[in-house]
Order: structure tokens, then sequence, then C-alpha cells
DNA sequence: CGGACTGTTGAGACCCCTCAACCTAAGTGG
DNA sequence: CCACTTAGGTTGAGGGGTCTCAACAGTCCG
């Protein structure tokens, strides 16, 4: 692949962190170029994890179905962020389905190049070492509010995050720069999304947020924060 | 320390997989051996993260504190699991405390001498990876039944997830082999001890399992993965 | 034997889910 | 361009699963 381009998009990426310039172009010459649309799908939920993505642009969702139909939001994943971590830890199966929630473009390595690249540069496995911990972190913190709080503080958790990973400056708050509905925040806190749409409805009331379809600016977010850590 | 006693202790560790007989000695001799009585800790929430443990004998609870007080369980660690990930991980402080549910002997290393270890054989530290991508992927399954099941499922999958870890056959059934109150399901699930207490006493009524102070008694293991699956 | 810990059970309240109807905005096809 | 369809959102009513509060019983331990 065009080595200028990439190294654009792979520049700042925390699983190549340390690499030197001339590694860095021996890295993106084994990467596959990946461009996915709006609501396309990079993998599938148990599918054999024989790719390792890195995300260049875009905005991709990977959400769990359950065996009754139940979908679950697992996380987002911003530009530079490391996608299908399974591939390099040795599961059977990607644990979710990937879809862009925005045009998007990924770098993928397939299992062999990983396996080379980890062997000739250590440091990369050591980098997928913390970043898969600290995702370990994030999961149990997620374990922690939903075992301890209720409905409204966690939809203040979720949207906080959303606002820390795609937060954008608007006039007169920050608005989430993807589409988000009231179903996938529903998703990612373990509610229903009428339960959502009444308690935004209630922060709108109280000029917290403003919304829309598949919309959300939070014009005071410190009232927000009050409300995630119950003050 | 001792090299006889200790490879009997580390034979098997999956984070030591593919080691020689000859290095795995040398890693044991960077090893400190920590004996650790019922109800003591080995190491407490947010202290810097400044030893990996890997326990050779009995059982630990790894468990979170909320700002609010309320206790959250992470997960239990029995003979052969790492314990205190995050030293290896580059976190910032432990994420919960380790207390011995029954009493414990844990090997240790120094974050100097991981590095080394890491160093001389990188194929810990894709064994790491690979043990850290399996917690992460449990942690994971936990957030989809917090987020969709009801009380009755969680705990069936909370004792199952037990009985699989520490399960004993005994006459008639499968014990789990350390001591478990109804508290402590109940931060494994994110209920209460009464609520808990409530479906033990329901189950034991149908004759499902068998309760006793801190002591549970699987009699129909498959009923349970019944109520956990929810046939 | 008293005290602390663990577990059981009842009553009542309330949070949230479920069911349902309706509205609006965005897309679609004639 | 407008009627129609569809997806997303709002809101109300009702019911039920859990939590909270409370009292008490059994068990272990000093």
């Amino acid at each position: 692949m065009d080595r200028e381009r990439g190294r654009s998009l792979i520049a700042g990426v925390p699983l190549f962190r340390g690499l030197e310039e001339a590694d860095m172009g021996d890295v993106l010459d084994a990467a596959r170029r990946y461009e996915i649309g709006r609501d396309a799908v990079l993998f599938r939920q148990d599918d054999a994890p024989d790719t390792l993505y890195v995300l260049a642009h875009g905005r991709v969702k990977v959400s769990q179905l359950t065996p009754e139909g139940q979908q679950v939001v697992i996380r987002y994943i911003g530009p530079g962020d490391m996608l299908g971590c399974v591939a390099v830890c040795g599961g059977t199966g990607y644990p979710g389905t990937a879809t862009a929630v925005a045009d998007s473009v990924a770098l993928g390595w397939s299992q062999a190049a990983i396996r080379g690249i980890v062997q000739r540069f250590p440091s990369v496995a050591t980098n997928a070492l913390s970043i898969v911990g600290g995702r370990l972190q994030e999961s149990l913190a997620r374990v922690r509010e939903l075992s301890t709080e209720k409905v409204e503080r966690r939809i203040a958790h979720a949207i906080l995050r959303l606002v820390r990973q795609a937060g954008r400056r608007v006039d007169g708050g920050v608005q989430i720069d993807f589409p988000v509905s009231r179903q996938d925040i529903s998703e990612m806190t373990g509610t229903t999304l009428h339960t959502v749409s009444r308690v935004l409805s209630a922060w709108e009331h109280r000029g917290l947020v403003e919304g829309g379809r598949q919309r959300i600016v939070i014009l005071k977010p410190h009232d927000l924060v009050a409300i995630a850590e119950d003050l």
C-alpha cells in the first residue's frame, strides 16, 4: 500500500508505539486496507478471528447478540484504536460484530503477519498487553456500574464516556460526533430505549442536554458528572 | 527458593507454558514466596502494582470497593492462575483487593524481575496476552449477563462458574470447596444477600441445591444449567 | 454464655419493564 | 412534489421483580 498515506494513518497508534520510522513502513507493507461505508460490517460475531484491525478513520460499533436476540454494545472504536484483539489473544471467535457507524477506513493484518511482527518487534506484544489490560479495566468498571448503580447514573456514565471518546465542541455544548440512537444507549447501559427516552426527556426539560434523532448535545457536562457521581 | 518444591508448585502454570525445565528454574529463582492465611490480604485496591503473583495453593478473592462502599467481587483465583495482571499491563493501581478465602501460597515477581523474564522469554508476554484476553472475554460475558438477565439466571450462572472453578464431587452432588456466603454471591451478581437467600431457599425446596453456613452443594447441576440458559 | 456473624423470611415501596398508542423526521417511489 | 413507508422517538398506564426495612433464628467463637 501507499507508504506516505499509510504513515499518516498509522502515526500515533498505541499498538505500534516505540517502532522506528523504517520498521513502521515494513509493518504497513504487511497490512491490507479496508474501506467500509456506514452500516457495513467489518467482522461478525463468532467468525474465526483471522485479522487484527486498527481503525484509521471513522467510527465502529462492536456489539454482542445474546442467544435470546438482545443486543449489547461492547464498545465504540475510534481512530487509532485496535479492533478484534481476539485475533492476537488466541480466542476462538470474535466476541461481537463490528459495524461502521460512520464511513471508516481500517488497516488489517492476518494472524501470520501479526506473528511475524511480534517476533521482530516484541514491544508490539507488550503494547497489545497494555491495551487489552486497559480494556479489561474498563469492562470491570462497567460490571461495577451495572452491579451497583441505578439506570439514570449508568446512562450519565455512558454518555460521558461517549463525550470523552467522540465529543465535538459546538456552540453552547458538546456533541457526540456520530449518530447514536436511544436504542444504542440502552444497549450500552442494560436498560430499554423507553427508559433512556424518559431520562433524556427529563434532562432536556432541565436544560442539561438537547436531543434529536440519533443526536445528542450535552449542554451542561458538569451537571451530568454530578448525576454520574451521585452528588 | 527451594527449586524442587518450587518446580512442583509452578508446573503447568499457563503463564509459563512453553518454557524449558532449566529456564523454569531461573524464573523460580527470581520469585518470592508468600504464605497467606485465611482472610489475609495479598494486595489492596489502588496500591501501586509492583508485584505479579501466581497462586500455587489455596483460593483468593479479588473484590472492588465502590466509592459508596459497596463491594463487587471481580473473580476468584485458583491454583495456577495469574493474579495482579495490572503489574504487567501498565496500570497505575491494583483494580481490587486480594483476600485469601482459604490458606494460600503465592509466588510473586517484582516489576523488574518480570521485565527481565519477558525480555529473555518473549513467549511469557504472549501467554500473558492470551490470559488477559480470556479475562476480558469473561468480563464481557458478565456485562452481557448483568445487562440482559434477571437475578435468578445470574445467580445460576455465578454458581455454575464456581462449580467449574472449584467444584468438588461429594456424595450426591458437587460442593464449592471454599466458604462462600450469600453476601459473596450477591456481590458477584449485582444483587442483595436477601434476594440470593430467597432464590437459594426456593431452589432448596425444589431439591436443586443444599445450603448451609457459607456452604453450597449443588444436587442437580443439570437443572441449574436449565435455569441459567432459561430453558 | 454472650456476642458477632450468617442466614431466613415477611411486608411494603418503588424502580423499571412491558405493552400500547401515537408522533415526527427521513427516506422512497410514483 | 406529494403520498406512503419506515425508523426513531415520546409518553401513558399497569404490573412485577427487587430492593429496603425489619425482625428473628441458627451457628460459630472467644
